[in-house]
This record gives C-alpha cells, structure tokens and sequence, in this order.
DNA sequence: GGCATGCTACCAAATTTTTAGTAGACAGTC
DNA sequence: GACTGTCTACTAAAAATTTGGTAGCATGCC
C-alpha cells in the first residue's frame, strides 16, 4: 500500500505515540534536523539514552505514517514535523479533555492545577486568559 | 514494608491504558460490578462491542497489575477499582501537563480552551476555580 | 586505490496492548 | 442424571510499540 506522494492529508494524521511525542518535540525546537541531532537533543540530559539507530527507525517510522517529513539534502535527510506543535498539542489537550473528563474542561483544570503548587505568576496568567475568552 | 493506613500502593501503580482507562471508568460509576456488568456498560452505545472474555480478560490483567481490586461473591467475582477516579484523573491530566506543556498549566489550559467553544458557563466555572485557588 | 567515516535501508526482536476462543467448574432444571 | 446457562481460567495470537544490529552506499583523505 502506498499512497503518499505529496503531503495533503494532513488532518487525519494519528497521534504520535510516546517516543514519537519525544521525537517530535525536538523537531519542534530546532527544525529541519538530521538524524544525529534529532539524536543528541533527545538523548541530552537523560539517564537512558537512546541508539542512533533507534531514533533513525523512529523517523522512517514516522515519515510513514506522515507525522514528519523529509528532504535531502547532499547526502543526508532533513526531517521537519509535519504537523505544527500548537496543532498537535491542542489535539492531545481535547484527546485527554474527552477521554478522561467527558469534555468538562473545568474538570481538566481542576486537575492539572489540583495536588501542585501553581505560582500565582501563572495563576493570575490562567485567570486573564479565561477572562479574554469571556470578552467574546 | 508498610502500608499507609486506608490506602493501598497505589503510588506506583501503572497509569490505566486507553482500554483499561475505559474499564475502570465503567467501575467508577458502578462501583462494585460483575465481569458482565462492565461488559455490558461499556457496551452500551459502542459501534463495535468487545467480546465477554475479552472484558473479562481485561479485568485479570488489571487485578495482576493491582488497578482493580475483586472479591468473590457467590461464586461471581465483583470488582472495584483501586484507584479513586480523582486521583487517576489527577494523575493523568498531570501526565500530560508535564510530557506535553513541560509543566506549564497556562500552556495546557490555553490549548485545553482553544480551537473550541466552550459555554459562557463552563469559563465562568473556571474563572472562579482559578480565583479560588488564588485566594491562598 | 584503499580505508575510515558517516549516512540510510533493511531486518530482527522483545514488550505491551488488544482481542477472543476453548475448556472446565458449578448451579439449577426437567 | 443429563442438559443448559453462567461463570472464571487458560491459551493464543494479531497488532502496535519500542529497541537496536548489520549491511551497504557514498564521500573525503592518505
């Protein structure tokens, strides 16, 4: 089965999975990457680092399922998201809000702020940004 | 090793799976309930419905990994969950806040809130939980 | 040319998740 | 006592996720 030239169907792309998640939070930050920095970036501060390799299956992978694109450029591939970060994090954000609290987005707040302290820096940031949604 | 009394180890018990997350839901309803009650909840309005033994089934594995607990009764076994839903939802909604938004419930709240209408009332539920907690 | 180096493609695999069939036990019925 | 219905345990396996090794190709250096 092949059917991906060109890169259209971008809505209905699946969820990236955990190390997908991983993967594609670096592309996020520095964008076209090789291989290798996809690489060094995920395995930079961590306990458990990953194969080269690993992260290479992890971007033919992707680039499959279309969750990344890539060009080449001399020898090596340039690998880009193919998804914006601010889509696919809002697509998680609803994932969760329908799947754990039935769409009460009160109820998500709720429980991210429960059980931790919030800065009042960032509660006074929550409450304003509630208050522009109120103004429409 | 102690247990805490009145709660179980239910610090490092695994997060549900997206099954296993639909099952202990039907258990937070219902709260004692049959392998055939659950089949029959999770059912109810579902395209494709899940085989007995496959729900059943479920239900093993969870009491292996401890996120159900059972009794037997007559020679049916009842289940609960054991895990409370605030905590697991908790739980969860945190897990996104940090794998997701690194920690930033603005960020999490601005995408949870984005992209989607939600009732005058919902954000005014809101508001008022954020200024609650801001009271502190 | 020959070798080291860096790259991707291909292959193999352990693990987890999801699904369901088959078998055996037990109670009530006729 | 055999039949039927309901239950759990055991078994199996497809699919998805996660992991990494080996091979093979190109490039630049001596």
């Amino acid at each position: 089965m092949k059917k991906k030239p060109g890169s259209s169907n971008a809505g209905n792309l699946p969820r990236p999975t955990g190390r997908e998640l991983e993967i594609v939070q670096v592309l996020w930050e520095r964008e076209p990457a090789t291989v290798r920095q996809v690489f060094e970036s995920l395995n930079a501060g961590r306990k458990e680092s990953l194969a080269y390799t690993t992260v290479l299956r992890f971007l033919q992978i992707m680039t499959e399922k279309g969750l990344v694109t890539r060009e080449v450029t001399d020898r090596t591939h340039v690998y880009r998201a193919s998804v914006p970060a601010e889509r696919t994090k809002r697509q998680l954000a609803h994932d969760l809000l329908e799947r754990v609290f039935k769409g009460s987005a009160r109820e998500l707040v709720q429980h991210a702020l429960g059980g931790r302290e919030v800065s009042p820096e960032e509660l006074a940031e929550i409450r304003k940004l509630v208050e522009k949604l109120e103004d429409r």
